[in-house]
DNA sequence: CACATGATCGCCT
DNA sequence: GGCGATCATGTGG
């Protein structure tokens, strides 16, 4: 078991079941322009229900995939198969896939029903600041919070076992650079579509990823 | 720190 | 049949 990644979701995610003052996004938000969603989401909170516990963290790196013209989203040029549908669902919605045979990526499903857009989740941070390395990246954040393609589909806004929370205040300082991952996307390969918190020490990729490489 | 490699399998051509 | 929206490990500078 040397390489198995945590299955057993760190306690110290633990946070109390949805403190009452804490917000959800309206669906609006979620069918808004997706490069919006994806900055706003940083510092947003993802909670996820483990039997009657919840399990709480804080995200701090996002991507933005663009639908049909965008090389590196798994519905470029109106692609439509089974794995893929949830991206064409309502704005909220949660999609989740496999890569590489043995990790999960989980994206929110952004724009109205029938525009395939999504912001996937790249990494997020515990409520004590101690989950660096058990969330950092897409695979390990899913594995964290025991998210897989079986929940691929689902409404983050039923109240269902999903969810996520507005952050309190302002957005964090954020940096940009090209997605990671995608270099098979040709142009797309370079667009400036990854955001991350700049204070946050739970960003994934190499350190040359962690600067912020927008051009001012 | 940079880079290379293997793991492992669902999905699409 | 080929490859990937990743990760862990190993090598070398």
């Amino acid at each position: 078991m040397k390489r198995a990644l945590a299955s057993i979701p760190d306690t110290r995610l633990l946070i109390d079941p949805r403190p009452p003052e804490w917000t959800e996004y309206p669906r609006a938000f979620f069918r808004g322009n997706t490069i919006e969603v994806a900055r706003e989401l940083l510092g947003a909170w993802i909670a996820r229900r483990q039997g009657d516990l919840w399990l709480g963290a804080r995200i701090v790196e996002t991507e933005a995939y663009l639908g049909r013209d965008d090389a590196a989203a798994h519905s470029w040029r109106g692609r439509r198969t089974a794995r893929v549908e949830p991206m064409y669902q309502d704005g909220g919605h949660l999609y989740v896939f496999l890569v590489y045979g043995m990790h999960h990526c989980a994206n929110v499903v952004t724009r109205p029903e029938g525009i395939a857009e999504a912001v996937l989740l790249r990494a997020a941070e515990g409520p004590h600041g101690l989950s660096a390395t058990t969330l950092s990246g897409p695979g390990r954040l899913c594995a964290a919070l025991g998210i897989t393609k079986a929940d691929s589909g689902i409404d983050l806004l039923s109240g269902g076992s999903v969810r996520i929370f507005q952050r309190f205040g302002a957005p964090p300082k954020t940096g940009v650079t090209p997605r990671i991952g995608v270099d098979y996307a040709g142009a797309a390969k370079h667009w400036p579509l990854r955001f991350f918190d700049m204070d946050s020490s739970a960003i994934s990729g190499p350190p040359r990823m962690k600067r912020n490489l927008a051009v001012q």
